[in-house]
DNA sequence: ATGCTACAAGTAGTGTGCTACAGAAAGGAG
DNA sequence: CTCCTTTCTGTAGCACACTACTTGTAGCAT
């Protein structure tokens, strides 16, 4: 059944429910999906990128990432400051308040993972993570 | 590479530059990604449907939907009548300017569709189709 | 030093998605 | 008939994504 499911459609069927779910769960700390993928990254980065990095590694264009910012920083998550060495660049910081509770988001990113690949063999889920990123090439490229 | 990449966050990225990649497509037409399946889903409906059974068949939420017929109304895409038999239901009917264009919009899906899969093998995107059905299903229950 | 080009960041405006709240129509219980 | 509940639609307000335009900084060439 569901055979002429396009797949675009599929896929972006997925984005919006895991992305509804995600920030359902994080609203009690005032973050959404896309800021806790921000935090992410900076913890990953030893808790310091510049917002160009930020939006790079991440894929979005810069209004989304300025966004972004600004409302975690507006939340205390982050602090940004001009980089003295090339004013053009803003520095974007972690701070103490998000990282307390990082782990809760690891764990959360954790479960939503297990929740996703429910049913499925290691094998199976590595092969949906290859073909997936096929995908994500091609339309890329 | 990229081995840590989340797998909800690669099937978000993906979702992003498809839905961006079409709506530059169809900005030709004054319609975008989501407004096109709703037409498609009226298509493969004889033309009709109520608002309530869009919002089903697409399942996104009610305010989702109003903004949706409303734009595609102003666009003339689509025309609206309240149902006779049941005023609570709004009735919403493809017209003949976007039926013109459903050969274009068919065409455009399949190129998509085609771009996207490029470089799988029909087992491969079989294998994919039905993982993809299986990760929906999970984070749909 | 002036001016061109490149690059980072910000603003304006739009579309799509959500939740929460409000209103109108339908239908059933008493 | 009246009241309550259910169902469908609409509005308000927010987050996030984009493009297009603007501003500020840097660097290089003349």
């Amino acid at each position: 059944m569901k055979k002429d499911l396009n797949i675009g459609f599929l896929i972006h069927r997925i984005d919006n429910k895991v992305k509804t779910d995600i920030d359902a769960q994080l609203k009690i700390h005032d973050l959404t999906f896309s800021q806790s993928q921000v935090l992410f990254q900076l913890m990953k980065n030893g808790g310091s990128m510049s917002q160009k990095q930020l939006q790079d590694v991440m894929k979005v264009s810069h209004p989304t990432m300025v966004g972004l910012v600004q409302r975690l920083e507006t939340n205390g998550y982050v602090e940004t400051a001009l980089d003295q060495n090339d004013k053009r660049n803003k520095i974007v910081t972690i701070t103490k308040a998000a990282e307390q509770f990082s782990h809760d988001m690891e764990e959360s990113r954790k479960k939503n993972r297990k929740k996703m690949l429910k049913g499925l063999s290691e094998e199976e889920a590595q092969e949906l993570f290859r073909l997936l990123n096929k995908v994500y090439e091609n339309v890329n490229g």
